[in-house]
DNA sequence: ACGTTTTTGTTTAAAAATTAACAATTAAAT
DNA sequence: ATTTAATTGTTAATTTTTAAACAAAAACGT
């Protein structure tokens, strides 16, 4: 895959990529502070992590801070957006409004201007076929058409975990790309769709085992 | 740390943890199911990870299948049990309780026998001085008092972002061991506090990356 | 003007996690 | 009974991730 010459960025680890997007996060606070330069080891302390852990996320970006003075804020928050951001964006569908799709809706509404929340998925009359909180509810069956109309690439999944798999189903076969499943249990999809499962027991298992002495 | 001769179990890996923690949940499934033996193959099919990896989790709990037949479930699901689960069990409170907060109440209800969902906290007059499914709900102010009655040791930090850090300040000080990040900032916590930071926008960033051709 | 200090960028080393390799064992087949 | 095939348990190799080390550059103090 990809022949000696051809054009072609190359993927940053998954970590790095978690961690440029939660720098960006903070650095877009501080530049509403008025904050111009960061140094690495502001951002690490920020974040939990080493000042050479946040250089290297940044050297491998291609992004070049000053000596002495750190990392301007601005061109740095769009140096992050260069890698991370799809410059015609990329639309995302929630697939289940119930409390927890209801929350992401919430949450993501005017955070990310790259992804662009187009649609919702629900099966109960009452949240389809109208806006909620800005954004149209479909009904599942309408799924795959209008996910090949309105060209969304991924999908949060909060549908209850007895239709999960059924309900991944449908997105493959509509040509989804991205998978974000909240559901609890992990799903089989095919190679070519990027699949990221959260398990919020898990989560909690971890914690919980890691909090004891 | 740890004289010699003192007993103390070492602590598996974080993604070992998370690992056994989700084969548990399918192991139960297939023992519903009547499943009396598992390969680690069919887990790992299951979990998209490898035969290997799904044997050298169960190694690393000292569990021993047998050979040519596989592990037996009921065993399988004791012997993660023993690792992952307090004997006591241990107390968890959410805080905040908007919609991820009530999402997460529903998810955990009955899931987990050794993890007891113990308080809800909340701002809000109207959730608080009840139960909500099940689980009391308590002002905010009542934090501490409560959390040490009760001998909660994990919370799911589910407040809006502007009170993240004194919320997350008043727990440290009731003496939290582990703490579920759920807000879109980084909290800073003494070491002797475990924290899971889960960011809803940053996983969906990374998903929106790798499923960019 | 010149040395000192600070901070970046990058190379090298260390640690952690994953994958591969394979001997040992056991059930099933002949 | 003997062979064959399948599967575990574990060691070794590889890869990935994190941390350390340090030269180079630039602002600052004197």
């Amino acid at each position: 895959m990809g022949r000696k010459g051809e054009r072609m960025k190359k993927k940053l680890p998954g970590k790095t990529v978690e961690r440029l997007s939660e720098y960006r996060r903070t650095l877009i606070n501080r530049l509403a502070e008025g904050k111009e330069y960061v140094f690495s080891h502001e951002l690490a302390d920020l974040h939990n992590n080493t000042a050479v852990q946040v250089r290297r996320d940044i050297m491998l970006i291609g992004y070049s801070g000053v000596q002495r003075r750190g990392y301007k804020v601005k061109e740095l928050i769009q140096a992050i957006g260069r890698v991370l951001d799809d410059p015609q964006g990329q639309n995302v569908a929630i697939v289940g409004v119930g409390h927890l799709g209801t929350a992401i809706l919430h949450y993501l509404k005017g955070k990310r201007p790259s992804l662009f929340l187009k649609a919702l998925f629900d099966v109960d009359e009452q949240k389809t076929g109208r806006e909620l909180n800005g954004v149209p509810c479909y009904p599942v069956d309408e799924l795959e058409t209008v996910v090949r109309e309105k060209n969304i690439e991924i999908a949060i999944l909060t549908v209850p975990v007895e239709v999960a798999h059924e309900t991944t189903a449908l997105l493959v076969q509509a040509g989804i790309r991205g998978l974000m499943n909240f559901t609890t249990i992990p799903l089989d999809v095919p190679e070519e769709v990027y699949l990221e499962e959260y398990d919020l027991i898990t989560s909690l298992e971890k914690v919980a085992y890691f909090a004891r002495s």
